[in-house]
RNA sequence: CGGGGCGUAGCGCAGUCUGGUAGCGCAUCUGCUUUGGGAGCAGAGGGUCGCUGGUUCAAAUCCGGCCGCCCCGACCA
């Protein structure tokens, strides 16, 4: 993408509303506007971080065997007469009208929808395990929107839904989910830890929040420190093999690792004082297992191996793509701007051609900017008539992984630098290699 | 929902106390010079001072009502 064609609205100086620092530098490097208290509209760079992620996320989601759909953000509220949430849930839900005066609303969560879907269709336990997820728009009518997109009244949200025949059944739905996630927070490069987290009525141990370690984040949290050495299960996993799955499942939450909700001061103590972590940390997921709260009101059953009707053991399982694009940078920035982990990045490459005009600079960038993205990078082409100075400053704000730097000087000898943005390495090397170099 | 704060040019701000014809920086446009860490000079454009009543010869400024946004707390992905 050349810079000079494309629209990336960067702004110098920080809007006053903005107090966090993903906020800020979501706002300066031109990703999201806000367009009213607690909605945003995603501008294109933004757009394509938000798309990175969810492909990310698909992946793993498919890798673990669930399968995507989409429903409908407007809801009808009968679905939620049925099972006692119209009434039960709060002003949080945005309530509408249809022309006929029918009451609707924006749904704040799926559960009723996609318990409708499966009752609609699944007949026997044959057709089990299920697992369906949408990425989708939620609406929550926040009393206070805060911190950006961090906590938004509209925000993208993928949900997933198990239906199993029994609860071990369901345990294994919401291992599967458990280990997906795991795979899923460090393919972004993030480093995060289950914590138990309330289940409500429900009770048990099956409800995880995922937590990222960050600086500024808005939960505090307490955990082992052995968590940060742990090995993300691998692409291969066998997704079907329940002992194995438990296994990962049990090592992850053997430790001590809690929120502040959900902290007990003494067994934190009782871990050696060297191996304790207290940190910030902000959640990206939350998985938990519900067993028959939805299906046995909604009358989702299916014909067991026993020739009975069964009530269906449901869970569900949510990540905020939106709100992970403010972890992301709350977990990795510098004051000069936003460092994007390779996986996120808008693009890959920026090409900065530091003089723009000169025709030996604008003819080696414009063979660079071509073998570049020959080679399959997405490269971010900054053509404009700026000064270095400005270029240097507006690659670093917006992040991009690598910064390819080609002006008079070097190219007099045939080479240019090779900037990290994340360490601010630099390296001359000849016009020839920068492919190679990258690719390695 | 309780407490606090802020609405003046695209962005950041001054001006409000003490009423008197709306200003600064950045950005934008034109021209020239410049080009390895947010350039210099010269010129230009851009504002119903959030909205609405009122007081006054006169309101960004004083008074009332409303709207929007932010921060702290309670609540949440």
């Amino acid at each position: 993408m050349r810079l000079s064609r494309y629209f990336m609205p960067i702004l110098r100086e920080t809007p006053r509303e903005a107090e966090i620092v993903s906020h800020r530098l979501m706002l300066r490097a031109g990703l999201i506007r806000q367009q009213a208290a607690g909605s945003f509209a995603w501008l294109p760079l933004g757009l394509r971080v938000l798309d990175k992620i969810n492909r990310i996320i698909r992946e793993e989601q498919n890798r673990s065997g669930a399968i995507e759909l989409l429903m409908p953000t407007i809801q009808s509220a009968d679905l939620w007469r049925e099972s006692g949430r119209y009434e039960a849930y709060g002003k949080e839900m945005l309530r509408i009208k249809d022309r006929h005066e029918r009451d609707m609303l924006y749904g704040p969560t799926n559960e009723e929808m996609i318990t409708d879907i499966f009752r609609a269709y699944v007949r026997s336990y044959k057709e089990l395990p299920l697992n369906l997820y949408h990425i989708q728009w939620k609406f929550r009518d926040e009393v206070r929107p805060r911190f950006g997109v961090m906590r938004s009244r509209e925000f993208l949200m993928k949900d997933a839904y198990s239906f199993d025949l029994d609860q071990a059944g369901a345990r294994h739905s919401y291992n599967k989910m458990f280990v997906a996630y795991l795979r899923t927070f460090a393919r972004l490069g993030l480093k995060s830890i289950p914590m138990r987290a309330d289940t409500g009525p429900i009770g048990g141990d099956l409800s995880h929040e995922f937590i990222i370690l960050a600086s500024t984040g808005e939960s505090e949290v307490f955990c082992h420190k052995d968590y940060l050495g742990f090995d993300t299960p691998p692409a291969d996993t066998d997704f079907d093999d329940v002992a194995g799955l438990q296994a990962i499942v049990d090592r992850w939450t053997s430790l001590y690792a809690a929120t502040s909700e959900m902290h007990d001061a003494s067994a934190f103590e009782s871990i050696p004082a060297d191996r304790r972590m207290s940190a910030r940390g902000i959640e990206v997921g939350h998985i938990f297992y519900f067993g028959t709260k939805y299906s046995a009101p909604m009358k989702a059953t299916v014909m067991g191996p026993d020739g009975q009707e069964h009530e269906v053991h449901m869970g569900s399982y949510g990540i905020g793509p939106t709100r992970l694009v403010a972890a992301l940078i709350e977990a990795s920035h510098d004051e000069n701007g936003i460092i994007w982990p390779e996986a996120a990045a808008p693009f890959d490459v920026a090409l900065l051609n530091l003089k723009a005009g000169d025709g030996a600079t604008d003819a080696a960038c414009a063979d660079l900017y071509t073998a570049l993205q020959a080679a399959g990078f997405d490269v971010l082409y900054d053509d404009r008539d700026e000064r270095p100075g400005a270029k240097f400053a507006t690659a670093d704000l917006i992040g991009i992984p690598w910064q390819v730097v080609a002006g008079p000087k070097s190219l007099a000898e045939g080479k240019v630098e090779l900037k990290r943005r994340a360490t601010g390495e630099r390296e001359l090397l000849p016009l020839g290699d920068v492919v190679a170099r990258l690719r390695a």
